[in-house]
RNA sequence: GGUCCUGUAGUUCAAUGGAUAGAAUAGAAGUUUCCUAAACUUUAGAUACAGGUUCGAUUCCUGUCAGGACCA
């Protein structure tokens, strides 16, 4: 049990034995004692007293005495400070839990909870290769993924891939109008971004058609409308859908370049699934559905056929789940998914990594699943992120404002390599092992930068200060786990007499920086649970940095090899080698590797 | 028109309703015969505005202003 946790159990047990009253120990509040006082931790005792009628004062002396007395192994004093009752957590119970953890692989982790989840995360267009946003996603999906997973649950990590549609078929049509046959292999180009360039002709062509319509008098609105390469589009994507087999055939091929590419970055980039929808196959799936809603009474008909549902009483507006036509729309598509997922997998909770901008569609979605009684309703989880935007403005493709995955990640591994072969402290490594140290401390920096920001608020991409390796930064955590692992080299653990020296640590034993360190390890697993609770990534890289911090200032103050004793040799070992193993736990987390040298 | 999100040092980010609002970076000044200086130490600098609830508000509520997203 956390430290924290075993003082709110104390100190209700300290509350029902001194007043015979029952307080929740989810209703105490613990804190850190401030920098400046004296304690470790300190229980707040506002929201007691007017429930207790006892003034601060009495209050907390009353409670810390029976605190004090009936754990005599954990506290050694407490002092009041207006309403905060601090306590001084003995030094000898830091030095147990340092014993008892400091060579557990699996140290912060939980065991298995029984709990299913499945994460949604990715999601590209295969019309265009991914950029900056998509990698905000994948990496915040992935790592909530292994978040979860360290706490116990059962994880399917999945992806819906978007391969049908106008999109692709812009992308398709200026493929036939203008490559003359040209393919990524007889370009040297990566799939993606060989059928991205076509979706960027399409759109400089249609530019130019509705140019030049304009100005033989059209009204510009009609000119968007009739221009003959969009016409082509749209007239292709009725002919894949009625299956013309030129079309799907010219389809699949595309598609297979973008798989191709995307097969690379994924890689790269450590992005992996369990399983993964296609649209094509999934999106007729909804139109079952709407059947079922149109006899329930959940959804209405108008009169030109199209069907809607009316969820005015919840706030939202009336909304169209099947044009008159009789063709699905995206939310029709969507819950016929979420019903084929659970009936895959029976999950407990659905999460859905996706942008900001589809808050409202996912509140729509799990409401009309709630109103048609379908059991997957209630675990659907719009775990929504906000966009990467530039300094400059939001990203902008028609503008050219697009930072790209593939690109950014080699500008981060060149700056590793630039700076590596500047400090020059890896002469001897081979070039595999170089490139892989330039991809680890590259990528490491960009998931760390993307990764350190609460997911739900917007962020600012600089590429100036988002490619420092200094400071807040995914290759400060690395470097200093690589300093660790240096020492641990040197001195080699089993060299070190790691006995059971509890006995000798007096109260006061600890240095300050000794103490820092450790309650922060202490802190690991709560961080970690907390982490998954609330789906935010964000919160590890914070705590993986602040214990790098402290353990950067207790190498400056204190040597290992040569400490004052052997007990503070052994503890200082064990401190080094458990922080080690926590940066790694904590950033593999992160989907980020840690370099045993850099 | 309606719904939702966000406003914190010059900049990028923190802070379960709690003590003196933390970091990083940029600025200023320092640290290497000593376990990796991609490090460490010191210094200056911020809660958009106006009310309210509370023993206590960056946090909750109302309004104003600013930026952003979505729905038809």
């Amino acid at each position: 049990m956390s430290i924290v946790a075993q003082i709110k159990k104390a100190a209700a047990g300290a509350i029902a034995a001194l007043y015979n009253v029952n307080v929740e120990e989810k209703l105490i509040q613990v804190n850190a004692t401030n920098p400046g006082f004296d304690g470790d931790y300190a229980v707040v005792l506002f929201g007691f007293i007017k429930q207790l009628k006892k003034s601060p004062d009495v209050l907390g002396n009353e409670i810390g005495n029976y605190l004090l007395q009936n754990n005599p192994a954990l506290f050694t004093s407490f002092n009041l400070v207006k309403g905060f009752l601090n306590l001084v957590v003995a030094d000898a119970y830091w030095a147990g839990f340092l014993l008892s953890n400091y060579a557990d692989p699996l140290f912060g982790k939980s065991a298995p909870n029984g709990k299913k989840v499945m994460v949604e995360y990715s999601s590209p267009n295969t019309n265009k290769p991914l950029h900056l946003g998509h990698l905000r996603n994948n990496f915040l999906g992935w790592s909530t993924a292994a978040i979860l997973q360290a706490n116990g649950y059962d994880v399917i990590k999945s992806c819906i891939v978007n391969d049908r549609g106008i999109h692709i078929c812009k992308s398709m049509i200026a493929w036939q109008l203008f490559a003359n046959g040209a393919t990524p292999a007889s370009t040297g180009m990566k799939g993606d971004h060989f059928v991205g360039d076509y979706y960027v002709k399409y759109n400089d062509e249609y530019k130019k058609q509705v140019e030049l319509l304009t100005q033989s008098g059209i009204a510009k609105e009609v000119a968007e409308k009739e221009a003959a390469i969009l016409k082509a589009a749209q007239q292709m994507l009725l002919d894949w859908e009625a299956g013309d087999p030129e079309v799907v055939e010219l389809w699949k091929t595309m598609n297979g370049w973008v798989y191709a590419g995307f097969d690379v970055t994924y890689k790269k980039i450590g992005s992996d699934f369990d399983r993964t929808y296609y649209e094509s196959e999934t999106y007729l799936l909804g139109k079952g559905l709407v059947e079922k809603g149109l006899q329930k009474g959940v959804f209405y008909r108008k009169e030109d056929g199209s069907v809607w549902i009316d969820l005015t009483a919840d706030g939202l507006d009336e909304k169209l789940v099947m044009r008159k036509d009789g063709t699905s729309v995206y939310i029709t598509q969507d819950i016929g998914l979420a019903v084929n997922k659970y009936e895959e997998y029976a999950y407990d909770q659905s999460i859905y990594v996706v942008g900001d901008e589809q808050i409202y569609h996912f509140k729509v979605l799990k409401l009309i699943c709630q109103k048609l009684g379908l059991p997957s309703a209630d675990g659907i989880y719009h775990l929504s992120y906000g966009m990467v935007e530039l300094p400059t403005g939001k990203m902008k493709s028609r503008e050219g404002t697009v930072v790209d995955a593939d690109d950014i990640i080699g500008e981060m591994e060149a700056i590793a390599r630039q700076k590596t072969e500047e400090l020059g402290k890896v002469k001897d490594f081979t070039e595999d092992e170089l490139a892989e140290l330039y991809s680890t401390i590259g990528l490491g920096a960009l998931k760390f930068f993307l990764l350190r920001v609460d997911p739900k608020k917007k962020m600012v991409f600089n590429p100036e200060e988002s490619i420092d390796f200094h400071g807040f930064t995914g290759p400060f955590v690395q470097y200093t786990h690589a300093r660790i692992k240096s020492i641990l080299r040197k001195l080699g653990t089993n060299t070190v007499n790691f006995f059971d020296y509890t006995d000798a640590i007096a109260n006061g034993a600890l240095l300050p920086l000794e103490k820092a360190l450790i309650t922060q390890l202490e802190q690991f697993s709560v961080v970690l649970a907390d982490c998954a609770e609330v789906q935010d990534p964000s919160k590890l890289a914070i705590y993986a940095f602040n214990l790098a911090k402290t353990f950067n200032s207790f190498y400056t103050e204190h040597s290992i090899v040569g400490a004052e004793s052997e007990v503070k040799k052994a503890l200082r070992l064990q401190l080094a080698q458990l922080t080690a193993q926590t940066l790694k736990t904590g950033m593999e987390l992160l989907g980020i590797h840690v370099p045993e040298r850099m």
